[in-house]
DNA sequence: CATGAATGAGTTTTCATTCAT
DNA sequence: AATGAATGAAAACTCATTCAT
């Protein structure tokens, strides 16, 4: 396996006019990975299409690693405000409607930027960040977990562990799948159906 | 350097040393993949490995997309082998033990070679090659949905295709993450505990 | 980039502020030097040991040569000191003692900051700044030169100029490898031991 | 300090035709070094000049450093075969025409590459590659010693050891100022008059 | 057919220096 | 004066691919 990549930023910009920069250049790394994949992202093309210099880069940006990785950071930090704010009021609901919402706001998670969470998905070599995805998705577990620990009553099931993780995975495969490969046939209607299977699916497993 | 890739064998080995060449030249490609990653697999490194000249790898490989391709195709080649003989006479079954020889096939086929399936399922940038993943899922797909026709039954669900498209994403994921992720917790007991759970899950679903 | 290095001081720090940054600078560059050696003293690290912005490094100092030169200046100039002090009464001495004293001094010199002096001594490309070098080691060949001069009876050698070289060149390559290459385990006696000798050796050679 | 450069050959040339791209790469880095200096012997310019693509260079030499140290390698093994031939008979000699001759060969050494010399010697930046000077001139401190050791009879001194240390480093350095900082000046008469000076200098110091 | 020497465009990265604030 | 953001030429090095032998 390849050592270890530093994607640490290498200087926190203070000024406004050095913010705008590291914002153009993550923005201009997000653009090229959905538009050109990840081979073309070469720190002189990102460099080139934010606008700045090939030496303003490195002083925020290590290594392209550390590019690639502020904008998985900002992707996933915007996933997962939405999520955040979505649940707020789920644990006062019923299994039925919570169950509904936590697919609903999967599907709607992958709406936000659903070919730039594509690139992401595929594409980049998970080399030396993984932990951030896994922590990523262990925040995700874990509040499915708390929810199912305050609808105990109304579960089937008895290792809530094993649980969570059948019901995330599930529900990540499906909104991921439909949204992703199938996104552009799945519209409105149809799309509301997948969600209403989707919840059937794991309410029946759940209920039992 | 690299155009449009080509991923055609450029000469189908008929001879005894051709085939012994290409075998181990896709060998190779499968190994350095696993051991050091998609990054670490140059032409030049790979005809090292494999004992050959670069020269001769040109020979049978237009490009590095070609070698690449025969290490998925035979990979899936593999599965696809496991997958129809295991599900030959699950027609003739009923639907909760079909369901769950479905979902040990599936289990099965991450096991063949788990670190390999790994590789190309997250280090494999996917250019001009996602025909061939889809040729594979559609398969499974097709068997999957062939069956539910012959046990239409037992169904409580009309839209076999809709129906179809989330049970093989839920077996999918579900043995992927629990092969890949946790695969080295997952052994024995727990792993048949994780298909008596996917199977349940997906049952359920069928059933209503 | 860098062209024709330029090595004059820009301005002469005057005020106090100023007189400490260009301080700080000089003693960050030498620092740097030995611990990470020349390739490492980048501007940018020079400055930011320095406790100074670069933009202020520029302002005492034209080019990175400038910088490296004023190292070597103070180094010399510390040296120099030493040489002419411990010197002073050296012409009233009659040969033998006063052989001795010039090694002794030499020793001192080298042992005023030995791994700086190395790195000036290897490392330093020698582009544009021989003169100084060369006034630097003219200097001590005019000191002793001058002594010789005053020592002439004593002596056994007529061409006091080639003589003068040899005495010169032995003398700092002796001390400048027992410092060195043996500094370490060249400690008290054995150090004197090693003076004795050179002494002995330059001492013979002058008396004939 | 700097990490360890790697100056190992990357692949050995076999054919005809590599070991002549070898060999045009070692003589372009020596051209280069010597009329523009280390600064300038970057790698591409050492391909261009050699005529050879940067992609060849870096077949056989896996960096900069390995470059320069087969030009060091080099030049070394010429000294060295010439100080060997030299000094073939020199144990059956006296002490007089012995460290005649000791003398007479550095200063043949020098003349080999004189410009070549001065540049090894002062501006390559001594990383990593301490240990070929240290066999270097640990070959002629033995060959020194070793006569020593057979010529005892006529020594004053008791420490070989350290004899020899004051002995070739005094020659060492002799020979290479007065070839290197004086060689232009020193021609023919006045160079034998050095040689005698160097000579007696140390012929001095030995029988006391 | 096999070999492996050669190619060179392209990539990442550094760092001396300038200049707007 | 001081700051530090920005610059960009240039350096080291890789690797898919070609081609002479």
């Amino acid at each position: 396996m390849a050592k270890k990549p530093v994607t640490k930023p290498r200087k926190i910009a203070v000024q406004e006019r050095s913010r705008a920069t590291v914002g153009s250049l993550i923005e201009a790394t997000a653009r090229i990975l959905v538009k050109e994949g990840f081979d073309k992202a070469s720190t002189n093309r990102v460099a080139e299409v934010a606008g700045v210099s090939i030496g303003s880069l490195y002083q925020y940006f290590p290594s392209k690693e550390a590019l690639v990785a502020a904008v998985i950071e900002r992707h996933q930090q915007q996933i997962m405000q939405m999520v955040r704010s979505e649940l707020a009021q789920v644990r006062a609901q019923p299994l039925d409607q919570a169950i509904r919402r936590f697919v609903a706001v999967a599907v709607a998670a992958h709406r936000l930027d659903p070919q730039l969470h594509r690139v992401l998905a595929e594409q980049i070599p998970r080399v030396g960040r993984l932990e951030k995805l896994e922590t990523f998705s262990r925040e995700n577990f874990s509040l499915f977990r708390a929810y199912l620990e305050t609808a105990r009553d109304e579960l089937a099931v008895d290792d809530l562990e094993l649980a969570s993780f059948v019901c995330v995975t599930t529900i990540e495969a499906l909104t991921h799948n439909a949204v992703l490969h199938h996104g552009k046939v799945l519209t409105g209607d149809r799309m509301d159906a997948l969600i209403d299977e989707g919840a059937r699916l794991v309410t029946g497993y759940l209920k039992g």
